[in-house]
DNA sequence: AAGTGGCTCAACCGCAGATCA
DNA sequence: CTGATCTGCGGTTGAGCCACT
């Protein structure tokens, strides 16, 4: 015998949601805690399927999550660990975890594959014949460079999950002379108070509705959210202790190796910029120092 | 000012693996 | 153990926005 079933689709609200659901739907979480989806339209009252309503929170309401423009670090870890991991999105966000899996694959797809094509086009009109180049890359070469992809991969990883030490976070996240934000939802406890403030603006009346719920978030772990300024670039570590439990992150020791773009242009900016920062070094070294752990 | 085409991104869909009765 | 359901993931869509003509 089996549950009940997931969503009947009869009365399931689609579209845009409305800033009254989103109160409803962050104040739930609130109380109760991320997870037990099935439950939370019924619980709420909210005319969604369950998986609306995960997709909404982990895609929009998630305290942690950082909006609008990707800084060139976050741009080139995104490119290094889709060629490392190919079309993976939420393993590379878990190496992100200011960003959401939907955010990158829209970023991948909007942006960085039209970037990439120019790239690939630059080069094969400027360097013939280093294709055949890359290609005899020996298998050393191509080894090395991945144990430095894993160890990169690893670091990333390591200084995603020391949450203890926030500096470092904020240092490797968010980039210090990243002055422009552009984005209008620094944070979604922001968000969440903007929405909140114009819904009760529109409607003054339905206000009472939710009054009880949206002042509970005000106090508990979101209003240390809201104190994070948006033009300070870095949301608040606050926010990633409240998901610890989701940013697990998956570890792969199998990556798939079909890198989809060659050694050559691409490579050496990426390696460049990891040369400029004074780490290229080190990953070589403790890359091949490490590699005996990893395989 | 109006029309149009491109771009962005929130949300949906379908599938696969995990979980539960 | 089996089958139904839940959850998470990646691919795709389409409404809204913006720049250009």
């Amino acid at each position: 015998m089996g549950r009940p079933p997931c969503c009947d689709k009869i009365g399931v609200k689609k579209g845009p949601w409305t800033p009254e659901e989103d109160i409803i739907l962050v104040s739930y979480i609130q109380q109760h805690g991320p997870g037990n989806w099935r439950a939370v339209p019924t619980n709420t009252g909210l005319l969604r399927c369950s998986k609306s309503c995960r997709l909404r929170w982990t895609n929009y309401l998630r305290p942690g999550i950082r909006r609008g423009n990707f800084t060139e670090h976050e741009e080139k870890m995104i490119i290094h660990l889709q060629a490392l991991l190919g079309n993976r999105w939420a393993a590379i966000a878990s190496y992100l975890p200011q960003r959401t899996d939907n955010d990158i694959k829209n970023y991948w797809n909007t942006h960085l594959k039209k970037k990439l094509g120019k790239i690939q086009g630059q080069e094969e009109n400027g360097g013939k014949g280093n294709s055949s180049d890359s290609k005899s890359i020996s298998k050393g070469q191509w080894e090395r460079r991945l144990q430095t992809d894993i160890h990169m991969a690893k670091q990333a990883l390591c200084e995603a999950l020391s949450l203890d030490k926030p500096s470092a976070m904020a240092e490797s996240v968010a980039q210090p002379n990243e002055s422009v934000q552009t984005s209008t939802y620094a944070s979604s406890t922001e968000n969440i108070a903007r929405l909140l403030q114009n819904w009760m603006k529109k409607s003054p009346n339905s206000s009472e509705a939710v009054s009880s719920d949206s002042s509970s978030f005000n106090n508990n772990n979101f209003s240390a959210g809201l104190s994070s300024s948006p033009s300070e670039g870095a949301i608040s570590t606050t926010f990633l202790s409240f998901n610890s439990s989701e940013s697990a992150v998956e570890v792969d020791h199998e990556p798939k190796f079909e890198t989809q773009m060659p050694l050559t242009l691409l490579e050496k900016w990426l390696l460049d910029d990891a040369a400029a920062q004074g780490q290229e070094g080190d990953f070589m070294e403790m890359a091949l120092a490490e590699t005996a752990d990893l395989f």
